[in-house]
This record gives C-alpha cells, structure tokens and sequence, in this order.
DNA sequence: CGGGATCCTACTCGATACTG
DNA sequence: CAGTATCGAGTAGGATCCCG
C-alpha cells in the first residue's frame, strides 16, 4: 500500500535562522511547495475553482492524469484540508470534491504565479536558445 | 494562468488547454512550475534579492542544500535567463551570481506565494493532524 | 574556490489489473 | 463509478572523489 503520510518531513530545522529572512523564515514554505509543487495539485485546484466536481469529471477536465494519481492528489488535498471528498450513499456511487476555504484562498497567489509564467515564458524560452546556442 | 482567478466562464482552463492541445499559455505554466518547484530554485531566488553573491555565499545562505544541487539549480537558472554568473579570472576562483531582470520579476509572485504558505501553513498542519487522527 | 564526474538511493509517476 | 493493489521505469537529489 501507498502510505498517504509518505512525506518524511525529517529535515525541519534545515530552515531555521538565516535563509529567505525578507520573507520571513521559510518553514512551511517547503512543505507547501513540495504539495502543491507536485505535477497535479495545482492543476486540480484550478479545476475545481469553477466549483463542486465528481472524480470521473475531474478526470475528463484533465486531461493525461491518471486514475491513481487522480486519487492520490485528492487524497493529499484533502489531508492538507484544501479539498473536501463527499461520499454520496448511492448506487453507482457518488464522489463530489469542492475546494474548501483555505483551498479558495491560494487561487489569488497561484494566479499571481500562473501569470508571470505565462509572460515570462516567451523570455525563458529565448534564453534556453541562447543558452544551449553557446555551448 | 487567468483562470486560477476570475476566468470568465467563456474561457477554458490555460492549463486545460495545455494538455488538451499542446499549443497555447498552458505549456509554459508546466515548464515553469516544473523548474521552479523543485527543491532549491525558489530558495535561491529568494536568497539572491538581496544581491549579488558567491557561491559559497550562496551555499551558506541555504542551509542543507548539497554542492552539486546548488550548482545544478544555478545552470538552470542561468539557462532560463533568471540569473547571471560572472566568472572573475582570479586566483583563487570568484564566482558571483545575480538575479537578472526577468528574475527580480519573479519576487512578486513568488512572495505572495511564499506568505499564502506561511500564513497557511498553520491550518494546512491542523487539517493534517485531524485528517491523521480520523484514520 | 567552484565546480565536474560518478555512484547510488528513494521517491514519483504511469500502466495495468482487480473490486465493492 | 470510484477507487485499491502491484509492478516497473525514470529521475531528483545526496555522498564522495577529483581537478584547474
């Protein structure tokens, strides 16, 4: 079995002190960006900022993920408490996942960030060219 | 990525349209996240706003980061034109690094992730513990 | 001092098959 | 429908050695 708490957090005091001072200190940074820096999460909260979704349509709205890694982002969100999983007792069954609060709140800096990308891309990709030009 | 925030409701997801077609905004957003989700980029960068600095500086500034991590997160910096490396023919060697331009713009959004993560962090420990305790 | 080269482990992710 | 179980490939990242 896939232990869901497979994160070691072991290295915790690596950040203590000097590192990233003008932002404050850098602890739950990297517990964060290690979540939601995955391949996945990010693209599941922002399909579900358009609002409730069944598993099978969050499948269909992203596209080239697969059932278990599906389930297991869900299951990460959800342990974060950025996602809520409703269980409906019906058959077929039923699953519903809707963003919850905290989960609402990283859409304004997860835009901030998808932004710049969008507009530095093209700078980026210049200077990857130029970059492996030289060499 | 304008959809993370108020995505008017004709228009579809960039990152949608990334995988559906690999052409569009979408693609970068993947790239870019790829790069600077990783282990050491964001720190990094983050170290590297408050000027320009050496290697070893760098290395002591980012605590746990192994010498062959920060070198390659630095080629890779270089490479997407985020930061410059000046070499100083000297003896012994100096090296100093610094953010371009297109790098410094990354602060802003980087910040206001940085403060979502620590603000959130709290919250985001509390929803594990509950999560871990119900299991 | 600032790396490059090499080896190695652990984890991520995908494919596939099975189930209540 | 919405998962779980299992396997295997690929890779990020750490440790160590050496070099100009």
């Amino acid at each position: 079995m896939q232990p869901l708490a497979d994160a070691p957090a072991t290295h915790r005091s690596a950040y203590e002190g000097s590192c990233a001072s003008s932002h404050g200190d850098g602890r739950g940074i990297r517990e964060v960006l290690d979540r939601i820096g995955d391949k996945w999460s990010l693209l599941v909260i922002a399909t579900l900022e358009r609002g409730r979704l069944r598993f099978s349509e969050l499948q269909q709205h992203i596209p080239g993920v697969s059932q278990r890694m599906l389930t297991l982002t869900l299951r990460h969100l959800e342990r974060d408490g950025l996602v809520t999983r409703t269980v409906h007792a019906e058959v077929p069954p039923r699953v519903e996942y809707e963003l919850t609060d905290l989960g609402g709140t990283l859409i304004g800096p997860a835009s901030a960030f998808a932004e710049w990308a969008i507009a530095a891309f093209p700078r980026i990709e210049a200077a990857r060219a130029a970059y492996d030009e030289r060499v």
